[in-house]
Formats: structure tokens, sequence, C-alpha cells
DNA sequence: AAATATTTTTAGACAAGACTAAAAATATTA
DNA sequence: TAATATTTTTAGTCTTGTCTAAAAATATTT
């Protein structure tokens, strides 16, 4: 049995380092968790014991097979649960997260599965992250970042990388919402912002907006 | 704040005491709760320190207003999720307890709020028990059990006391469902069993059975 | 009313998961 | 390469929720 705490684990180091392929810091995990360091050393021995991680002393842990299931099982879960919240409880994108670091958690297969056929099963949830299947395999993102994309051209907003509360607020501010389609007018050297045209209007976005928002073709 | 194991323990003194206003015994929470009485001891202090339980030593505990009012809201997330379980995944009655157990702890009020909306507000679970509303207050019981109706009087299924797994999936094997009219044929002194008839056929049910049972007229 | 049985509480221990402070290892800079 | 800085681990402590065993209180029998 995976813990909660423990899938907690597996969910930052998984995040962390390439779906947890690549080795990454005590520090790291701490930080992302929000806890210290010891703490970290303590749980990564733990995980390793159960063969969810693999760990050398002072070389940082990656995740086994079995962990990167584990941990993707609880990323599948959380964004299935966004979905629901944003398409069928009428929660905006910026309010399902909290929530979802609960319902994350919930064990049952049988639950999750029905969840995913009652949302037609669902690719993407609502920031745009690609939801894992029941193998824990991610469609890869195929957006761009949209300070790559030439001036004159349009896409649709399909992903945000940030999705904290603040930068959410931002975007619903200023009328940016998943699904539109943006066009790139104008890069300033200066201080690279963009100026970009949506259906309904013009407007300047800043370089730290910017990278943040990913585009499809 | 109030934790998972202290919400169990709020709804073990809920259920066992006529909605947590009567006192009831240490060891009567202890064997619902599956644990012993020195940790249900251990447990009324804090509940009593928070000001969630009425606690005098050797003399049972009984809810507070605001304890009630905790573990109703408990027992009301625990029944709509019930109902969502049953209503929207497709699970049948005697599969969505343990879930339940687990999403009535997920801390959000705009969550239940909405899945209430979304459900369409339902009085009832899958089981036939009653869901209270926000302030806590269920709508009484107003099904009488099936050995008070006189013979040949009918009624509808609307409540089992019983929703363990065995006793549903009983009613499962025979073709009984919630909603179901039912027509009460002919008792029996002998052994207090019942003979009853549905739309579809004639049945005997034992005493145990029968017990559990509640029809509205 | 005594004796006995049962229930409840207390005392002390344990596991999980977190923390602080100090020690050990590794990385960086001079 | 030696000195210094940073990161990681270890050692020891704390809290929550649980347990067992023993003591104390209450209930039931004789
Ligand atoms: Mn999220
Ligand atoms: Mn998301
Ligand atoms: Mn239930
Ligand atoms: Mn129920």
């Amino acid at each position: 049995m995976v813990t909660l705490s423990e899938e907690n684990y597996l969910k930052a180091i998984y995040h962390l380092g390439k779906e947890g392929t690549i080795a990454v810091s005590t520090n790291a995990i701490a930080e992302k968790i929000e806890s210290k360091a010891s703490s970290v050393t303590d749980m990564i021995k733990k995980l390793a014991e159960k063969n969810l991680a693999n760990y050398v002393k002072y070389q940082g842990v990656s995740l086994t097979n079995e962990g990167r299931l584990a941990a993707a099982s609880v990323i599948r879960k959380h964004r299935l649960w966004e979905v629901f919240l944003v398409d069928k409880l009428n929660f905006s994108w910026d309010e399902v997260h909290d929530i979802a670091e609960q319902l994350e958690h919930i064990k049952s297969l049988k639950l999750i599965n029905e969840l995913d056929a009652f949302l037609q099963y669902p690719t993407h949830d609502p920031h745009g992250d690609p939801i894992p299947d029941k193998q824990g395999n991610c469609s890869p993102i195929k957006s761009i970042n949209i300070l790559e994309i030439e001036e004159g051209k349009e896409g649709v907003l399909s992903f945000v990388k940030d999705s904290s509360d603040v930068f959410l607020k931002y975007l619903n501010k200023n009328n940016l919402a998943l699904g539109d389609t943006i066009k790139v007018l104008d890069f300033e050297p200066f201080d690279n912002s963009l100026s970009i045209e949506t259906k309904t209007k013009k407007l300047i976005i800043s370089k730290e907006v910017a990278q943040n928002l990913y585009l499809s073709l």
C-alpha cells in the first residue's frame, strides 16, 4: 500500500525529473513539497525500500518503473478530477487544483475508470496538461511557446505552463482562456514583450506571461 | 480543523445515539469504529476539548450542536457521493460505501454544494437513507417496516436498514431494488417469515430479511 | 451488602511523518 | 589543492493516532 504522503513524494519526483527518469536532489523535492531536506531523506529511504525509487546516498533519487506508474496514476486522477470539476461542477480553472490535490488520493480503480468514461476520455486537463492513460503514458505536448511563433501567424491557446492561482486569474482578467485563437502581432526586443490579438481585442503581454503561453498551430 | 479521524468518531457517535443527542458508551464506539476502548477514550477527550462533544468520565459521550453539525456534514457528503456513484458512474448500491467512506472527507464547501446541484438535490441516498441539508437537518423517514403492513396491502421499497454488502447482494440476487412495488401476501407466525409479491414474481422472505425492508405507502 | 464481572480510564509504548541541530559528504572558490 | 560554502544525512525530538496491560470505577450477582 502506498500512503498519501508517499504519493505526494512520488508526484514531486515525477514532475521534477522528466517523469522521474532523471535523478532529482533532496533539496529540490523539499522545496516542491514545502518540507525539509531531512524529511525528504527519510521518505526517500521508504520509497527505495518499497521498490518505488532508486536511491544512492548523496546522488539523488529517480523512480523505478513501479514508482513511475504509481506517480502517473496519481497524476491521472488529479487531472481527471480537475476536468470533472470544470466540466460538470461549474468550477473555473483557477479553483480546481487544491480540491484535486485531495481527490487524487482516493483509491478505487473502478471509480477512476468510470469517471474517465463519464468525462468522455479527455486527453488534457483544464490547464492543457496531458492526462496519462491507464498504462501511465502521456500524449506528448505538441504545442509551442508563443515566443517561438513568427509575427503574423496565429494559433490556439492549448497549454499554460504556470497554473498557479495568480497567473490564471491574470488570464481571466484579460479574457484569455484555453481554446482561444491568438494571433502574434509584434515582438518588442527591448523588454521581450509581445503584442497579440484575440477574437475580441488587442493586448500587450510581458515576457513573463509569454513564457507561459503555449499554442498549437 | 477537524481531522479525518475525528470526523469518523463524530459520525459513529451521531449514528449510535439518535443523531448524537443521547450519550453513547466508549465500548459501543470502539466496536463501531473497529478500534479499542482506550483509543476511543483518548479521542473523546480531544473532541470535548474542541467543543464537539459533551463528555463526563464514565458517563459516555454525546455531541454538541457544533459536533452534530460537523457529523451531519460528513454524512451529507457520504450520501451525496453515493448518489453520484450510482446515478452517474454506473455503480450498483452494494459497491459504493467504501469509496464514499473516502470521499466524505474531502474538504470543500463549494464542491459539495455544486455536487448537490449537479445531482438535482437528491433527498435520499441509494439505500434510502436521508441526505442532511446544509443546516444538518434530515427529512424524517416516513417509511414503515414491512412486518407492520397488513396482508393484501402494497407499498414501495424505499429504505433498507442494513446496507451491508451481503444483504444488498441478497436483494440483487432476488431482484429487489429501491423503488420496487411490493405487495404483502401472507405472514407465517411459525417462523415470522413473510410471503410477498413483486411486479415480476412471488417470494418468501425470512424474518431477518423482513426486518430490514421499509416501504412507503 | 459483598463478591464478582464488566466497562472505562490511565500509563506506557509504538509507528508514521514531520522538525531542528549537528555531522558528514560533496561542490565551489580562491 | 586547500579553504570555504552548500547539500545531504544522521541523531534525537515531537505530534497524531493507535495499541496492550494494569488500575479504577461502575454494574451485576449472589
Ligand atoms: Mn492541478
Ligand atoms: Mn492541472
Ligand atoms: Mn454508506
Ligand atoms: Mn448509504
